[in-house]
RNA sequence: CGGGGUGUAGCGUAGCCCGGUAUCGCGUCUGCUUUGGGAGCAGAAGGUCGUAGGUUCAAAUCCUGCCACCCCGACCA
């Protein structure tokens, strides 16, 4: 019945203005070869172009959405086999729910749906018909009964599927995930950090007691600070939201931060305690050991393709895109060196056996023979998409028992014996990975202000940036005015942190611990 | 929703004020020479100028309507 379906948006976007020219010089200057904008001179600049130019993403003509491409999407697979991996080590299993919500259900948890009211896309109709113009028009005859919103969080379709699910503690806990997209109405969209429809994951688990669904909370949050950390390299804070950013409807929400080599924060992952409040909403029970009638405990968590642009503004360079070896969709790339026909045939025969022996202890190996671009095109090619390590083969080697081994990172380049070259190139993987994270979390502890003075407050947003740690009188009120006043946000509260007495940097107000503010995307 | 812009080849553009069927660069294709850091030369292909109408002998250019997209603000899980 739904195979023929139209949207409208409730809200129309007017869009906007501002020096075009400055972006238009960018491109022709750059338009020969590649672009290159310097990460230094325009970051989010540099970042749009190299988004496009390593082949990750580009805007599809959809407003607001974007087409991820092979090499993007690859990436994402690689994010999704291992976080998947981690979901089912901790015991959760995955499930697939409708992309549309039923307006009646969606209203259910009041703080949702208003927290989302804004940005749904919302499906009215359900036909198309061809007009005496020859167009094609929406069918007006076939109007919905009742509208449905396109998903911009399952909470509310999963927890009306859960009432069917739990009856009693022995149906408990329910640990549940799913792979899907998503779509939210955004205003203001970025390829990867902020798109209309984005890829994500959703765990929602259904639990027996308070205590149970907080620990998951937490548990959750752990697997995504160590999927951040040592799969992507990326170094983060574990925190909980202030009430004024905590997600509509939960009672709790922990987040892990990171910090972009620009200096302004973004989220990369939120697990939520929901206390009953779904439970409630959708009159979800069970009954307990005790005979007793009770609302069941929730939690949520997700993390989205946003990632991929945090992996891409936490390493890269002006070369290019930096992969951490671990979700690197190739991690070494074999460019053969050759003039005649001849030398082809050596070089490729030993490249080959080389890749063979990287393959067997597990590692992607990619041979570039293609005839159709020189060495050079080919080295800085697979510069710009991030591919951590690079062999060069060519007839000098051969004649050596030698390749040339290139590193991403550092850029450093050795010529080494090709005996013992699995070995080499596998530690040589791991060192990277180590490293870029090394710099990372130098790079984030240096850039973590402590700051007792609203004078230095605004003076490290201006001149500084990073995060910033500071008293905070704990209202709503005071964090409002300080966003108003330097678009600095409470990024989170750390967890473990240290209690200590002083004043709120803004009011004067007393304040018993610091919190984390900064910039964020 | 308020403000400001733009639609010309795959991409970026010139031409528009002052009407005469379209400029240049990148990319693409072919051939030869090249190949250890983004090759060179020669040739070629590619355009209903967003769309519908109007004015005119003649419209990318002038006029009107429509559509799409972009930027700033508000907004942002």
């Amino acid at each position: 019945m739904f195979h023929k379906l139209i949207f409208f948006c409730e809200r129309k976007h007017f869009m906007d203005t501002f020096a075009l020219s400055n972006l238009q010089k960018i491109f022709q200057i750059n338009n020969m070869a590649f672009e290159k904008v310097k990460r230094s001179e325009n970051y989010s600049e540099w970042y749009n172009n190299l988004v496009k130019n390593a082949d990750l993403a580009e805007h599809a003509d959809v407003k607001g959405c974007m087409v991820i491409k092979p090499y993007g999407y690859a990436i994402w697979e690689k994010i999704q086999a291992q976080l998947d991996k981690m979901f089912k080590d901790t015991g959760h299993v995955n499930a697939y729910f409708p992309l549309l919500i039923p307006k009646s259900f969606f209203e259910k948890e009041e703080k949702n749906a208003e927290g989302f009211a804004k940005e749904c896309a919302v499906v009215t109709h359900y036909r198309l018909k061809v007009d005496d113009n020859r167009k094609i028009i929406v069918d007006p005859e076939a109007k919905l009964e009742e509208e449905l919103i396109i998903r911009p969080t399952s909470e509310a379709i999963i927890w009306n599927t859960y009432k069917g699910w739990i009856q009693s503690y022995r149906d408990l806990p329910l640990l549940i995930n799913q792979w899907a997209n998503v779509m939210r109405w955004e205003m203001r969209t970025r390829l990867f950090l902020r798109t209309s429809e984005f890829l994500w994951q959703e765990g929602h688990t259904a639990h027996s007691s308070s205590d149970e669904a907080i620990k998951e909370t937490k548990q959750m949050l752990d697997v995504y600070a160590e999927f951040a950390e040592n799969f992507m390299g990326v170094p983060v804070i574990k925190g909980v939201k202030t009430e004024n950013e905590r997600f509509a409807g939960a009672v709790e929400t922990y987040c892990i931060e990171g910090l972009m080599q620009d200096g302004k924060a973004l989220q990369m992952g939120t697990s939520h305690f929901l206390g009953q409040n779904f439970a409630k909403a959708f009159d979800v029970k069970f009954q307990s050991k005790e005979g007793k009638l009770e609302h069941v405990w929730a939690t949520s968590w997700g993390v989205s393709t946003r990632l991929i642009g945090a992996l891409i503004m936490a390493h890269s360079d002006d070369e290019g895109l930096v992969l951490p070896p671990n979700l690197a969709p190739i991690q070494v790339v074999i460019v053969p060196i050759y003039r005649s026909d001849e030398e082809l045939v050596k070089v490729s025969s030993k490249a080959i056996e080389i890749k063979k022996q990287l393959e067997a202890l597990g590692l992607s190996v990619k041979f570039d023979n293609r005839d159709t671009q020189k060495p050079g095109f080919k080295f800085a090619e697979w510069e710009l998409k991030g591919v951590p390590l690079r062999i060069g083969i060519g007839p000098r080697d051969i004649e050596n028992g030698t390749v040339e081994l290139a590193r991403r990172d550092t850029k450093e380049k050795h010529v080494i014996q090709i005996e013992g070259i699995d070995l080499k190139v596998k530690s040589t993987l791991e060192e990277i990975q180590k490293s870029i994270f090394e710099r990372a979390r130098s790079f984030r502890d240096n850039s973590i202000h402590i700051v007792n003075s609203w004078e230095e407050f605004k003076d490290v947003l201006e001149n500084k940036s990073g995060f910033i740690s500071a008293h905070w009188d704990g209202t709503g009120e005071t964090e409002e005015k300080i966003k108003e006043l330097t678009k600095a946000t409470i990024r989170c509260i750390p967890l473990n942190n240290p209690q200590e007495e002083g004043v709120c940097v803004y009011s004067g107000k007393p304040s018993k611990q610091r919190v984390l503010f900064a910039k964020a995307y």
